[in-house]
DNA sequence: CTGTTAGCGCCTTCAA
DNA sequence: TTGAAGGCGCTAACAG
């Protein structure tokens, strides 16, 4: 592979000459600058980035990490970073979070190899992210409970989210709602409970229990939630899934036992994927803002990029969505 | 930032000793190991991944380039490479290909910053493809239609897709059927075109032509299609569309002006993204094996990287998934 | 077992 | 307007 040497010598110039004229600095000649971009190309000479990045101590590429690249919802606030990442003549790449704290990730943390990260992905531990963060590496954490120094949080209002969707039910008239919660140990889904409790308290109604119902955030888990429901001997009035993707689960068994939505039992979710507008019953759900996420996120890695430090933490408020699922009378 | 020369210093080893203890070579005595981690530690080193990929000539990274990150029907296509990828103990990225010619998908073809690069991305010219790749830049091209040296393809027999769905409606009974394409310029939808020629002269019915119908392969060019033939004197007796999200649009314009599906007419769409299962009624499609793609082309990009050369193009099939959008008299 | 010595390919003063 | 030299941080012989 042609180096920039390579080029310099069958141009009989230096180096240095080489490498202005292929940023097209004023210093070299025009017609210098024409002879060495054709030699370049003759060569067949590519750039090394890594040598790039090496001596400029820049990559202008930032990285997100996530979960799991193209989960459904994640588009959103891929295109939120990269219009602001794009403005700012920046490189982003997503990256997955498989392999845990020995993974991948730690490449884009611990290796500067970008100059800031942006991490949705609660499998990354706190630990991880703490080290990684630094004056030249700036975090931008989501949807995380994390204060230190380098590191900025953005966040939906999950709590105000649940509380909006249980008081959209309560004020339906509903009184006997079940929460379904998500894996033991996210936050979100924790949140959301409490935004429950708050409304159901309000109403004082009876709760359900933190993890009554349990159903891995999956479809699959809602649907196995949704049989053991559809076998007690009472069924709820209406049930508040963590997720969409549960409270599709629980549809899918509640239809196959024959109980119908909303007339039997309401349901609301919470994320507003794709789907949740096209099953039927529509589901009634909580919309988070993720483009508004990741716009957000971006532009305060680029200010903390640009020297600011003292960013404060946003919180972005959720927005019910009501649907069919959660309408009494609608779809008898 | 603390460097391995900085570590080096403080623990009054050469710079190699922590270079080796560092990375667990044998050759370093446990006890000064051991030094040199808490050392490290506690300066908090990190190494540079920048330094290292240009010594060491591999960045042990394989980038995606796509079209739109987080599209709906990649995520089964990154998990397949994924798969791949970590079994080889590779690293996995994803970028977006916007910007075109001078964006950012350039980086990582052309300034060596990974190893290997697969492209789904129709807007990437073959020109750059051609010469990104080389004897140390394997690239693996999805659903294109490009030979070249040290380029490899992997495509999924769209032609075939597009018969067995024609075919699908015309053994159903159905003989006047429209054919709705995407954009004018876009490879799949002009092969899933020749599908549905070669099966409506297989059985001597009348075809639309070509570009007839153009739904630009979103959900709002479906809609527009479907308002089009809908006020049109007579309606076809079914329609093929070249993607699911046209097939969506074509169904909510029907549903709109009363027309019923399948009784009034029959629709089949291709891509089955994942909305297509819960439409209403269900959608008749053409299933990609998205997750199959993914693991050949991440194959073919090891076995390239390893030193073969002479892998020959895969085009794996399509498959016939047929619900109720096209089965007569099923939702009267 | 540890240290010395060369670069990897590029950019950037500093001189000419 | 161009060239020479040094070094970014790391690894990999090769010596000791």
């Amino acid at each position: 592979m042609a180096t920039i040497k390579d080029v310099a010598n069958a141009a009989n110039v230096a180096v240095s000459t080489v490498s202005l004229a292929l940023r097209g600095d004023p210093r070299v000649r025009e017609s210098t600058r024409r002879r060495i971009l054709e030699i370049a190309q003759e060569l067949q000479y590519r750039p090394n980035g890594a040598a790039r990045d090496l001596k400029t101590r820049r990559t202008e590429t930032i990285c997100v990490i996530l979960h799991d690249l193209g989960g459904p919802f994640y588009s959103e606030l891929l295109l939120g970073i990269q219009d602001v990442a794009t403005a700012n003549d920046y490189n982003t790449i997503a990256s997955a979070s498989i392999g845990g704290k020995n993974g991948s990730a730690v490449r884009w943390l611990l290796e500067r190899r970008v100059d800031g990260v942006i991490v949705l992905a609660p499998e990354i531990d706190n630990e991880t992210i703490i080290r990684a963060a630094g004056p030249d590496l700036p975090v931008i954490v989501l949807d995380r409970d994390l204060v230190a120094k380098h590191v900025y949080s953005v966040r939906v209002d999950n709590e105000q989210g649940g509380y909006k969707a249980t008081r959209h039910l309560l004020e339906a008239g509903y009184r006997d709602i079940i929460f379904v919660s998500g894996p033991a140990d996210t936050l979100d889904s924790e949140l959301r409970y409490r935004g429950y409790e708050m409304a159901m308290d309000e109403f004082s109604a009876k709760k359900s229990k933190r993890f009554d119902y349990m159903g891995k955030f999956t479809e699959e888990g809602g649907y196995t939630v949704g049989k053991v429901i559809a076998s007690q001997g009472t069924l709820p009035e209406a049930v508040f899934a963590a997720n969409d993707e549960m409270a599709i689960g629980l549809m899918r068994a509640f239809g196959e036992k024959g109980i119908q939505i909303p007339r039997d039992v309401a349901i609301v979710g919470f994320d507003n994927i794709r789907i949740s507008e096209y099953v039927r019953p529509a589901l009634t759900t909580v919309r988070q803002p993720m483009y508004d996420m990741g716009s957000v996120a971006a532009q305060m890695l680029f200010a903390a990029l640009a020297g600011s430090s003292d960013l404060n933490p946003v919180t972005l408020p959720a927005e019910l969505i009501v649907r069919q699922s959660s309408v009494r009378g609608m779809y008898v």
